[in-house]
DNA sequence: CTTAAAGCTA
DNA sequence: ACGTAGCTTTAAGT
């Protein structure tokens, strides 16, 4: 065959094998250095050169997934290169205790995974590394050697590559013949020459002076060599050609020095560097003692995406009677079910698993399924719960046994995702295009009118697969319990809630709406006569050339697109230079309130019960919050006198009920308070007071009693605003002060609460870390912004690590209380039913006879439903309408 | 149909 | 370069 360039390729030739060669020194060292020593055990053992190393490691399996592997160690004194000169390496910071620590841990992750480790006496790791990489190469294969040390671009070839960690532990820059060239504008084999003439200041290697990176390049374009350069001094520019010439002999000295060996005596050769099969008991061990559990959950996934999540890639779906429907149902084993709803539920597909569902068109549900629906011990995986359930509660059944929604599994595992399309969950984390692409979905949908039944039976099939897979994830994420007790929980509380909807005096609206019309209709026609001219008052363009062009305002701030503001704090500023600028606020803000909610709440209202019933999207924040659309109940205006008047037209259902609002008081500061463990703010709390007023009294030094309430509103600001990021710029321009001003006011306030501080940067540094930030109840949110090279996203990814914790954790306890709420009430007698949910507020619609009891059992379980360190306290309060039942002080 | 600017909430 | 998390409205450009 040698010799025969014309054969073809053979169809079953492989492809060289890849061994990955990693400096185990240099990369622990690395990481040491990159990661905080706060990474550590519970039982103080430093870990942050094993996490930063495992973590490299990690990533490296996964993203390159190497044939070969070996890690090199340094073992003993690197005796041949001292002989040769004493002075190796000489001067170096003996490497800190708490690195060489972790080295033994190291190893024992290594032995763990079953990676070789290679060392050899006397002789560095590079030495050994470069051996590895040398025969690799003559038996055939493709060498990547991955390191935190410069010299290794010496062996840059055809055939070997370095992976050279720039810094941090996630900065990887892949260097072939071409990238070294272009980067020291030398091929590889040059790279000695220039290293003897720039020095290595890390191994003590004394440099030409004044020889940069730029004239070691150009020297050794010049003269191929060291020497050569020596034999031709006399060309050299007079400053250069002094050091030269003084180095003299210590050149050729410096460049063997930096000169790895490639023909070490190995007792191992690359091709038995193969990565063993792990002992999963004793992985599991040794990372739960190490407190790496996010380690070991990607270690898992990269198993678990090795192999095949499901063996059928297509799906098996057919058409057929309500009765072979019924027959899979009855079946053993849990169902993945999807409907046809359309003002009813019109169709029912169901899937044992295997990718294979059966649909039938029905006019209702049949007896059978409609109390298969309702069975709790007749297990039902769906794709978005709430849907489901809220389908049945229209068509008049109670909804049982749903235990498990790809929707909220999908959340749950990253809760920052826009949408979770089936289709996108199953490409995902089957790896499979089941339902097609997104042009063969379109293709679907425009057939869904004509034939909806293979959608829904896809729908089934889809949802058979995922559900496993993705239980598995969550498993090992440890998020389980979150979506088994809380999220499915709450997604029929949820359903029952919208369901239920909320009274609203649509005539009270009306007549409002024309109140504020007739308001505007004036304001509109002073505005004008104030410009001179008509013009169009929604326009910010148009406005910006009458206030800031026709007459002549100040402009005082841009928007993020760089065009003249005209938003309310502005306007606000300038509400003395200009009549035509009060008119415009007053008009902005009655124009805001009458198309969002006078005007747009009357028509959602259902005409079959008078009730507005919102959506409530379980899917929507990636803090872990809910959210609220069409309409929006969760912004329904609270400040000022029309805010009240609005909220007038939320009522009870009927003559003989009152609403019930009942809000936690300072959720987010009490969940600060307990996740931090801040003494100062624990007493604040304990003491029952007025938490900002106590805010105020330890910022400032001063005793309760002498706290105004300008005071009081600073210390509101601080306490808020710090929690979440905010700096000295954005406070000053907050409480109109001076940014040392203050600078002076944080500097007080997290001297005051020293542990608020502590526990923000530890949220930073773990979110940087691990990748994401977790609540008290282990919901995630991942912020890759944290890693960016961009400072402005990192900066953003830091705010939203300081918040995510605390607005999560605060979300977390407002679920549990609504479950817990809604558990209480099923069990009782009592006429009451959730009707909103805002945050950190339930509100309720009551039957007169019933308050007393229903005030007790919701204050109750919402103040139990969670154990803090500091007491969770709820506020309560009664009305005929949203406005009256608002407690004090919210 | 999408984006920008504005403004409403916790 | 601007506390976090949302949703909806209008105007205006695609």
């Amino acid at each position: 065959m040698a010799g025969d360039s014309n054969s073809e390729p053979e169809p079953d030739r492989e492809r060289p094998k890849r061994i990955f060669l990693l400096d185990g020194h240099s990369l622990s060292f690395r990481a040491f250095f990159a990661l905080p020593m706060s990474l550590a055990t519970t039982s103080g053992q430093v870990t942050n050169a094993v996490y930063g190393f495992t973590s490299m490691l990690i990533k490296l399996l996964g993203e390159e997934r190497p044939d070969l592997m070996a890690v090199a160690f340094d073992k003993g004194r690197p005796t041949i290169r001292l002989e040769q000169y004493p002075e190796y390496k000489a001067g170096r910071a003996e490497a800190p205790d708490e690195f060489r620590q972790q080295l033994g841990l190291i190893r024992e992750v290594l032995e763990t995974l079953a990676i070789p480790i290679v060392e050899v006496e006397g002789y560095e790791a590079d030495d050994a590394l470069g051996t590895l990489a040398c025969r690799a190469v003559d038996r055939g294969m493709e060498a990547v050697i991955v390191t935190a040390d410069r010299d290794f671009f010496q062996l840059v070839r055809p055939g070997i590559s370095v992976m050279f960690n720039r810094k941090g532990i996630s900065d990887i820059v892949r260097y072939d013949v071409e990238a070294v060239t272009e980067r020291f504008g030398l091929p590889p084999e040059k790279y000695l020459e220039y290293v003897a003439l720039k020095g290595d200041p890390s191994d003590n290697i004394p440099g030409v002076p004044g020889v940069g990176e730029k004239t070691a390049s150009k020297l050794i374009q010049d003269y191929g060599t060291v020497e050569e350069l020596l034999a031709h001094t006399e060309e050299l520019k007079p400053r250069v050609r002094e050091g030269i010439e003084a180095a003299g002999q210590d050149l050729i000295r410096n460049r063997e020095l930096a000169r790895l060996e490639c023909d070490l005596e190995l007792a191992i050769d690359p091709q038995d560097c193969v990565m063993g099969s792990w002992d999963h008991d004793a992985l599991r061990r040794l990372f739960n003692s190490l407190e790496f559990r996010t380690l070991l959950e990607r270690l898992e996934d990269l198993e678990a995406a090795t192999k095949p999540v499901v063996e059928q890639a297509t799906l098996d779906v057919r058409t057929g009677t309500a009765e072979e429907v019924a027959h899979v149902v009855n079946s053993p084993g849990p169902k993945a079910v999807a409907l046809l709803v359309d003002e009813g539920v019109k169709g029912i597909a169901v899937s044992a698993g295997g990718g294979q569902a059966v649909f039938a068109a029905v006019d209702a549900l049949p007896p059978q399924m409609a109390q298969w629906t309702g069975d709790r011990t007749a297990p039902k995986w769906v794709h978005d719960a709430k849907d489901f359930q809220a389908a049945l509660f229209a068509a008049g059944l109670s909804p049982d046994g749903v235990t498990f929604d790809t929707l909220l599994a999908g959340y749950l595992l990253d809760p920052a995702e826009a949408s979770y399309p089936l289709a996108e969950l199953c490409r995902r984390y089957l790896g499979l295009d089941i339902l097609g692409t997104a042009e063969e979905q379109e293709a679907d949908a425009g057939q869904l009118f004509a034939d909806p039944g293979p959608g829904v039976a896809r729908e089934a099939a889809a949802v058979g697969l995922l559900a496993p897979v993705l239980q598995e994830r969550i498993d090992r994420a440890g998020l389980a319990p979150l979506l088994a007790d809380v999220e499915m929980p709450l997604s029929g509380v949820l359903a029952r809630m919208q369901a239920a909807g909320v009274a609203l005096d649509v005539p009270y609206l009306q007549e409002m709406s024309e109140t504020l019309g007739d308001r505007m209709a004036t304001l509109e026609h002073q505005i004008y006569q104030h410009a001179g001219e008509q013009f169009n008052i929604g326009s910010p363009p148009q406005l910006r050339t009458i206030l800031y062009g026709k007459l002549g305002l100040t402009p005082l701030k841009k928007t993020s697109k760089g065009a003249l503001s005209t938003d309310a704090d502005v306007l606000e500023k300038l509400r003395d230079h200009h009549p035509i600028v009060d008119a415009l606020l007053n008009y902005r803000e009655l124009s805001k309130l009458k198309s969002t909610y006078l005007d747009a709440l009357p028509p959602l209202v259902s005409p079959r019960d008078g009730r507005i019933h919102t959506t409530y999207n379980q899917v929507g924040a990636s803090t872990g919050r809910l959210s609220s659309t069409n309409p929006n109940l969760q912004n329904i205006p609270t400040r000022g006198e029309l805010g009240r008047q609005i909220r007038l037209a939320f009522v009870p259902g009927a003559a003989d009920r009152e609403l019930l609002v009942a809000d936690y008081s300072q959720i987010e500061l009490r969940v600060l308070a307990h996740l931090s463990g801040d003494e100062a703010l624990h007493e604040a709390f304990a003491m029952q007071t007025d938490i900002h007023a106590a805010t105020a009294a330890k910022v400032f030094g001063l005793p309760l009693d002498q706290v105004d309430p300008e005071l009081r509103r600073r210390a509101k600001v601080v306490n808020y605003g710090l929690a979440y990021g905010m700096n000295a710029y954005g406070l000053a321009s907050r409480m109109g002060i001076a940014t040392d001003e203050a600078q002076e006011f944080i500097d007080a306030y997290f001297a005051g609460f020293p542990k608020i501080r502590d526990f923000l940067d530890h949220q930073v540094g773990q979110a940087t870390v691990e990748g994401f930030t977790s609540t008290m109840l282990g919901r995630r949110r991942y912020l890759p912004e944290l890693a960016s090279s961009n400072p402005r996203v990192r900066d953003m990814g830091r705010r939203m690590a300081l918040n995510a914790p605390i607005q999560g954790s605060a979300a977390d306890i407002l679920k549990l209380a609504m479950i817990k709420v809604d558990g209480a009430l099923d069990g009782s007698p009592l006429d009451c039913v959730m009707v909103l949910t805002v945050h950190d507020e339930l509100v309720f619609d009551v039957a007169d006879r019933d308050r007393p009891a229903a005030s007790d059992l919701v204050r109750a379980a919402m103040e139990s439903a969670c154990e803090l360190t500091v007491p969770l306290k709820v506020d309560i309060g009664w009305g005929k309408n949203w406005a009256e039942a608002a407690p004090a002080g919210h």
